[in-house]
DNA sequence: TATGAATGAGCATTCATTCAT
DNA sequence: CATGAATGAATGCTCATTCAT
């Protein structure tokens, strides 16, 4: 096998071709079903090819699924030229949240599927979940920080909470095919997240507690 | 293959013993990697045995499916005993709904992943998701006339999100080992569900509006 | 796989089929060119129902392996029947190794080769190796302690050393096309061998050292 | 492909390189283990680049073992200078016979295995065979002339037999483990072989036959 | 000459399913 | 009803060889 770091500019045109072309079948037809031929007819390459690059297919797997996880880190990512305004910012997040997870749904499953086997995929999975989790928690306690949210929630737990509310979501409404337009979604699920952390317009909490 | 129906009781306990061998065998190593002759195995039959009773693996999963889907009805009613306080009843739902999603997490995943591609099981699923849901909508349309919950709330679209935010949960804390006590989930599950859908002591809503 | 101590009769018949047809494609072909396929078409089964009853082709050479083995030790003793004159002895103990070996070249050839890499079949050759050896080193110690072989000599390395002889010849004789008839072999085999060890007719050792 | 003749020294030094890098991978893993990927990495050229100097990997053991014979002829012809004393001479040559054995026994083993499959490689085992063979034919006719070895032995098949038990031995001795010092080894081979064909201080054959 | 990407025939192995007993 | 031997299509992977650069 080639390693990536030697590759000449016409084997790294292949090996990226067989990335997509296993990416795309791997979100069409499901982990199993996926044969190294379909891979290979897809990205026009011979099948003895794709050994040139990849051990297995669990190793075109792996390499699918980061490049899916680094996509998803950066796409979700809200800018910093979103209002001040707490409500908004959270719509946007969630707004960002929610295109992050539909669009990559089939292959997050999968790799929840997969890392149940294979352990390096494991890491990568929790990866995956503890960036957004982090981001959700962190957010939750500057919002309790400054009086905006109810400081009595454990910020780790709700936004495993909250967050898995979106991500689900995400997967109900596109893959199951829940009816419901993006607007309404995003706008349900941040009434949804911001009523529970008790999210107020003034500083409430500071003098009430629950 | 002999039908349910006609069966001797020699006959049924074969089947049984197959179905529950099979239910423990997909729970501990997913619908792909379970071999005929695993089950049969742990059965204690002969492997020629298993097309006596179904035509395929399919077949034994559709029915491990149906059981696991049946159980889980059942199990996550909430009794009339139950006090009629509304928040104590959203708990003592979201306790039931945990228990239930956790009990079964990797076989309704599963059941998920086999749905794509098969008709028959996307019917169970669906089907599954739509008595949860109803559930959780009807629920909320009784507080909404209630006059303790936001009237402004979609029920089914709100009974989505919200039963999604309990059924991730399950997931994440069973499957994916994020540690948290099953009190302390329920009580959190179960403040977060309350603000977000607006419950209220009284019907303060009923002057208010959002 | 199943186990050769729980076969019916018929499996019985299948794997010795396979067993059979093995050696035989082995013995042709050499082991690196048989292919389960010509074996299996040869025994007369499909491909599938050779890992019925073995692991791999390393299994199944370790079977036939084991076999020639077996029937070499049997071939090779010489019965009780032949009269007490040592040379007499040695002679029908030379014919006999020779067709042992001779009738087995390859495969014994083909198990050295196979050792190298298989931890298991090391033993088997080496077992093979032993017993001849003994057997020869043995027969020279009653020699000598009967004052009829130069006591000087180390049994064994002697042993090693006429035995490989003999085995060597069958290689050349059979395998490369030497052109010897048999008893002319044998009586030269048998001839060297005697004189080598210094066999007289009368006890001559007694009186004279080496 | 680029014929030997045709070489610049630096196409030279990489052809060397290949034979080189081969004999050493074929004596370590055998010629079935052996890919071109292993001697070319070994030989430090690109894998495309063994083409350039070979047709084949047959064609490269060709030459490994055309070398190979060639150093056993010239290693082993006993030197002008070793005294006349026929048992002095039969030792040196016994002596070298096992080193030049034991030093390419696993290629010569590897030879004859290749020879049964390859047309061309059989004439080169047949000629190193022939050489040695031959070699002991003539010494023993010499001494048969010189009336100190047994008139009656058929010099050919005796220098086969003899001979197949020196190679046999190198062969058991280095591949098979069997413990013995070179001294002890070829002074008992010695022996061995000088008794075996009558070898007599004096020219007593003369006067007696067998 | 040297390189290394591409090729594809070839092969071992798995496993759901069938069927004779 | 139960058994377990037989089936064979399906598929991942290897590696000698070719060839464009």
């Amino acid at each position: 096998m080639i390693v990536k770091s030697e590759l000449t500019a016409r084997g790294r045109r292949t090996r990226d071709a067989l990335v997509r072309a296993g990416r795309d079948a791997f979100d069409e037809h499901g982990y199993e079903s996926v044969r190294i031929d379909d891979v290979c007819a897809r990205a026009g390459v011979s099948h003895g090819t794709f050994y040139t690059y990849f051990d297995s297919k669990e190793a075109l797997f792996g390499e699918v699924a980061a490049a899916v996880v680094g996509e998803m880190f950066t796409a979700s990512v809200v800018g910093p030229g979103v209002p001040g305004d707490p409500y908004a910012r959270i719509e946007a997040a969630n707004r960002l949240y929610l295109r992050a997870w539909a669009a990559n749904s089939r292959l997050v499953r999968m790799l929840e599927q997969a890392a149940t086997a294979e352990e390096s995929l494991r890491g990568l999975l929790l990866e995956l979940r503890e960036v957004f989790v982090r981001r959700g928690a962190e957010g939750l306690r500057r919002l309790q920080e400054q009086g905006l949210a109810d400081p009595a929630l454990d910020p780790r737990l709700t936004a495993v909470m909250l967050g898995g509310m979106v991500e689900h979501f995400a997967h109900v409404w596109l893959d199951l095919g829940e009816r419901a337009d993006e607007r309404t979604a995003v706008e349900l699920l941040t009434k949804l997240w911001a009523r529970a952390i008790g999210l107020t317009p003034a500083s409430s909490w500071q003098q009430e507690g629950v």
